[in-house]
RNA sequence: GGGGUUGUAGCUCAGUUGGUUAGAGUGCCUCGUUGACAUCGAGGAGGUCACAGAUUCGAGUUCUGUCAGCCCCA
């Protein structure tokens, strides 16, 4: 035996033990190995980035998957890569070049990207090393980046071909413009967040008379750029007024007052100023009434020129001095407080402009209708459930999908513009204009949002747009696990995209988690500070004990709170399966590893935990291919805790240390064999501790993430029924030890009155196990109760503590009373059932049988304490 | 405004198609250390399953409504 240490250190080995995993090519395989497919794609972490708590349960989660379908004989791939993520990567970038001074203008385009890459070269690695320090079995020969060769061949593809068939397009229409990363962002890119602002009523005077029109708006400084007012056209208030000309005061534009469905009657005076360069639904309305376009806030988020005093002032700014202004000149009427939606960036936080610019766009309604119905037939399945909802509702009101961004580190949009004819050409690959020929052509400045290449993810990963050997074999993809945070950005055009170009669901199952929050139930943030580093965590407490406590106490697709007190638990658990082990170990130093033996020699206990083994092997599978994986994790822990270290190894102590060597060898035999079919139960969730402990056992040769699964063999009832009698009884004893504060481990006397002749031939062949673990000496059989004794009952055995005068009888009668009532508490509901005719007659057969059984049982163990109370009362 | 979700022990959460006296971890209380482990063992206390109805022989579980919290969308 090794010297193997008192207490779990999991610094001591867990590095070392992946790096051997991975010189192995453990985690490697190819498409034309053996077994079923089984593949998962890697949500992409950020190459620049850091693992977070996120990740860590993203990862654990896909790991425990990949882990069991690699030891079930599938032929397991799990795909690892990066994201170029465009905004939060630029901006990084951008903020050490702030630092040194400068800005990317100055740079200019060329330099500032290599200056990106080598910013990627120096972060690229380090999340990915974090993933090993996890645990992750990526098959890192095959890591990808969103921004590769390959990936951005793909894009290319996916680009030109969506715009030969039209859904792809470019226009002049209103986008979400953040001032502040100074690009267009999509609709899901902007976070609505309530906010107290104000309403202005303002008074536009009509040009041919005195008469006005009062509008309500939370923007005045946008009045500079109204090309109507709107009514709703039912409105009788305005009925007679629409289609008459009004002036807009300050800038004295004459503008149409117009009807439009779009209007709410409700909302405020019921009439709209109408800005459609500053407001998507203005701008709705200005396309169907044709109005035009005042473009009066700039990209950098200050008033355009042309505006005279205002130019230049920021937007927020530029709204006080209006205000003031339309105050002197009458035009404002009144002030009211007012809760209201204001869109923000997501990345910076900065409150979003809609304004209209010339953008490229996805044309969604075709693709997203076969993704609907991949999920409403059945070829694709959300886990839980509930997440089909929320997905299918966000793609039956889908809008065009603004892709084109003014950053310059992403996918650079595969469109050339011709100097010489000014028209345009889309290919994947253009060195002349396709139109005249001119090489005098430029490419679009702008890049794609990142999530477009995100999108082909689960096949340019695989080799689209070649037709490789690995795209056939594992695309479509077995599961996806990411968050309900990204269902939208990520999931929803994953599989789009998918069916689109592989005419193919990209996955058959999403398995949904949720977010992990702070102790105090807030979500992890950089801004609050409150993130916790798993890294952290690790080096404290290990890998394995941090994965553990990911994927307990949780159901999937809810929040999972951190919680360092359940990480500490974890790190115990870990610890009890390696003193368990150690234990063994010690124990099997002379032991014989090509021993086995012969049926016969096993012992109650044998047949008993083996067969609880072979019941949570069947269960534990059970919940992982439902995606339970906390259940069947807390299966692991409640089997070797309470069954394997609290019961199965104390009931073998007798034997290990007695002088029988085949009943020695046997219970070695038996304890090594449960021990090393846990460790392979367990080592999806818990890869170094299962795979270091293995290592030393005998006859377990090879890395355990290699070894088979454990199938489960067959359940012996009759063992377990046995071995419950047996427990049962160790429990009572205990129990009335305890009750009267006597010393546990103190040898007491015990009397066993046992009507069944069976029950009694399985506790008389066992009774050692009663004597070791109840400490109870001697056990006697009686078919009378021995007079002043401590009673109990337990299966149809009666248990007595002869105390001869030691025992107080009005205590031991208060006792038993409370025991009576509480047996009696019990059999209440049992009792009005089987009074019940409707339920004897209506629930089925065997469930009725099965509430007999119980009261008769119930009702034995009661007579026996009423008998025993009278027994007290009269000595 | 629309949709989703949560409400179970002091705390964190399980409870799968309705069927023993509703479970676990942790915390608390009592007792216990001579050989795997005090990162431990034995025992105990602690719940009107948010509230009100409905369906059913039977509801923590299904349905409706109410209240409270959280999230997404508009």
């Amino acid at each position: 035996m090794d010297n193997i240490s008192k207490v779990y250190e999991p610094q001591n080995f867990e590095r070392e033990i992946y790096a051997k995993w991975e010189a192995d090519k453990n985690f490697h395989t190819d498409a034309s190995r053996a077994g079923e497919p089984y593949s998962i794609v890697i949500p992409p972490p950020n190459v620049t980035g850091q693992l977070h708590m996120g990740h860590a349960l993203d990862e654990t989660l896909q790991d425990i998957l990949i882990r069991y379908h690699r030891m079930r004989g599938d032929n397991t791939l799990w795909m690892p890569g990066t994201d170029h993520a465009g905004i939060a990567t630029q901006a990084r970038v951008e903020a050490s070049l702030r630092e040194e001074g400068t800005n990317r203008y100055e740079l200019g385009r060329e330099k500032f990207l290599e200056r990106v890459w080598q910013w990627k070269e120096k972060y690229g690695n380090r999340i990915t090393q974090q993933l090993r320090i996890l645990g992750a079995s990526c098959d890192w020969d095959r890591e990808r980046f969103t921004m590769d060769e390959g990936c951005s061949a793909a894009v290319r593809k996916v680009f030109v071909t969506l715009f030969n068939e039209g859904l792809i397009y470019r226009g002049n229409r209103i986008t979400n413009w953040c001032p502040k990363c100074n690009t267009a962002l999509s609709d899901i890119e902007v976070e609505h967040v309530t906010e107290q602002g104000h309403l202005w009523h303002l008074r536009y005077k009509f040009k041919d008379s005195d008469e006005y029109v009062e509008v309500a708006t939370t923007r005045p400084e946008t009045m500079l750029g109204d090309t109507g007012v709107a009514v709703h056209p039912e409105d009788e208030r305005y009925k007679n007024l629409v289609g008459r000309t009004l002036i807009l005061p300050i800038v004295n534009r004459e503008i149409p007052l117009f009807a439009d469905e779009y209007v709410d009657k409700e909302f405020g005076t019921g009439a709209v100023k109408v800005t459609p360069a500053h407001d998507p639904n203005d701008f709705e309305m200005g396309l169907r009434h044709n109005l035009a376009q005042v473009k009066v806030i700039k990209n950098d988020g200050t008033m355009a020129e042309g505006l005279g005093k205002y130019s230049g002032l920021d937007r927020y700014e530029c709204r006080k001095m209006i205000v003031e202004d339309l105050k002197s000149a009458g035009v404002l009427v009144s002030v009211e407080n007012h809760e209201h939606a204001v869109g923000h960036c997501s990345r910076c936080n900065t409150t979003v402009e809609p304004l209209v610019s010339r953008q490229w766009f996805v044309k969604m309604d075709s693709l997203a209708k076969p993704a609907i119905d991949a999920v409403k037939n059945g070829d694709l399945k959300f886990v839980p459930e509930r997440f089909t909802k929320i997905y299918i509702n966000w793609l039956e009101n889908i809008r065009d999908w603004c892709i084109s961004r003014q950053l310059w580190w992403g996918h650079r949009i595969p469109a050339w513009y011709c100097d010489d004819c000014g028209e345009m050409t889309v290919a994947e690959e253009v060195h002349e204009c396709a139109h005249c020929h001119s090489k005098n052509i430029a490419q679009d400045e702008d890049v794609l949002d990142t999530w477009f290449s995100s999108a082909l993810w689960p096949f340019s990963t695989l080799g689209y747009p070649n037709e490789t050997p690995e795209l056939k074999k594992f695309y479509p993809t077995s599961t996806l696990v990411t968050g309900y945070d990204i269902i939208f950005f990520w999931v929803a055009r994953m599989i789009m995209m998918g069916l689109k170009f592989r005419g193919e669901v990209p996955f058959r199952n999403v398995f949904i988690h949720g977010l992990v929050r702070d102790e105090l139930n807030r979500k992890m943030s950089k801004s609050l500070g409150n993130g916790i580093d798993p890294v952290e965590v690790i080096d404290k407490y290990g890998a394995d004990s941090l994965r553990f406590m990911l994927v307990t106490g949780n159901t999937p697709g809810n929040d999972l709170r951190f919680s360092w007190q359940r990480v500490e638990s974890a790190r115990n658990f870990a610890n009890k399966i390696w003193n368990a082990s150690r234990f063994l170990l010690m124990n099997l130093e002379n032991f014989n590893a090509d021993f086995k033996p012969a049926e016969n020699d096993l012992t109650l206990a044998d047949r008993w935990i083996i067969s609880r083994l072979n019941c949570t092997a069947r269960s534990v599978t059970e919940n992982l291919d439902k995606f339970e994986l906390g259940e069947a994790a807390r299966l692991m822990y409640d089997f070797i805790w309470s069954e394997f270290c609290d019961w199965y190894i104390e009931l073998t102590k007798a034997r290990l240390y007695g002088e029988d060597i085949k009943a020695k060898n046997t219970a070695l035999y038996v304890l090594n064999n449960v021990l090393e079919k846990s460790l392979r139960l367990l080592h999806p969730f818990m890869p170094f501790l299962t795979e270091i402990i293995r290592q030393k056992l005998p006859n377990a040769t090879g890395s355990i993430m290699l070894a088979q699964w454990v199938k489960a063999g067959k359940i012996d009832e009759d063992a377990e029924n046995q071995m419950q009698i047996i427990t049962e009884i160790i429990k009572v004893i205990r129990n009335l030890k305890n009750e009267i504060g006597a010393e546990p481990r103190k040898k007491s006397e015990v009397v066993l009155k046992i009507a069944s002749a069976e029950t009694l031939s399985v506790v008389k062949s066992n009774v050692s196990y009663i004597a070791e673990l109840a400490a109870a000496e001697p056990i006697n059989f009686s078919a009378d109760k021995p007079d002043h004794a401590l009673t109990g009952v337990a299966l149809g055995v009666e248990i007595f503590l002869p105390l001869k005068n030691l025992i107080d009888a009005d205590k031991e009668i208060a006792r038993l009373t409370k025991e009576l009532d509480k047996l009696k508490k019990g059999i209440a509901s049992t009792e009005g059932k089987l009074k019940n005719e409707k339920f004897i007659s209506k629930a089925p057969a065997e469930v009725v049988q099965a509430e007999r059984e119980k009261l008769s049982v119930a009702q034995e163990k009661i007579s026996s304490v009423e008998s025993r109370i009278e027994q007290l009362k009269n000595l």
